[in-house]
DNA sequence: TATGTTGTACTATAACAATATGACAAAGGT
DNA sequence: ACCTTTGTCATATTGTTATAGTACAACATA
């Protein structure tokens, strides 16, 4: 299962967020196809948000045919081709460690300190 | 001068997309000290959206005392550092690694892959 | 069959983002 | 002085995001 993550700083909407963070979890092997995720109402939960908002998210999927979802029973991964095109996935390393060095440049610390300390890093 | 660029699919409002872009401009050192920003009506026209939303961007910084305006002038790079108490900056690093890793990982990426794009960051 | 779980649908409300307009204030140049 | 340029402010309007609450439909299981 995937470990969903919520930045209000990012000025993303929630729904997106989880929609695109489905996306890259298939993308990188994390979730598989016909693994079932967290129910709407799970998934509010865990990360304190509306159902609504996950149902949005989760519906949207499916209309992209990524998801697939059965009343009563939940929804499922029912489709890895397509999720996020290599390019996208790229594109998305870079934005995010362009952002990230941009604010940590910005409180003055080098490429160097902030290799070091990524490697201290647990990954989990 | 810097190049702004928006990108209207990825779900960040346009204002924070111009306060980044300064930000990130200013951290890699893209913008110095004393340069003067484009005006906010040419910045608008340039980004074709409203003048107040440039403002917004604009203001936002200058409260940071990161720009400083002056009427009939025009806005300016006032600072291009974080204040940032010595005492609290290796645990401001350790935040920022660990958040930004939290958020990476959501993504699907590895730690290595991370690694391997921050090699390429240009500190220019 | 009855109950619980799951996804879906709808209304109403609030906050935010962005636009369109218009007017005003401060500084500079002529 | 006058005009232009600059940033600022205020109002109204539109669309999006998110919430709260309620009800319903489909499915699984005891």
């Amino acid at each position: 299962m995937i470990k969903f993550l919520l930045d209000y700083s990012s000025g993303v909407p929630v729904y997106r967020q989880i929609i695109d963070q489905i996306r890259f979890g298939i993308a990188s092997g994390q979730l598989k196809l016909g693994e079932q995720l967290p129910t709407v109402r799970a998934l509010a939960v865990t990360l304190k948000v509306n159902l609504n908002t996950v149902s949005k998210a989760y519906k949207e999927l499916e209309i992209k045919n990524i998801l697939e979802t059965q009343q009563g029973t939940g929804t499922f991964i029912s489709s890895t081709k397509m999720a996020v095109p290599k390019k996208e996935r790229e594109d998305k390393l870079k934005e995010i460690c362009l952002q990230f060095s941009s604010v940590a440049f910005s409180y003055g610390f080098s490429l160097d300190e902030i290799m070091q300390e990524l490697k201290h890093i647990e990954t989990t």
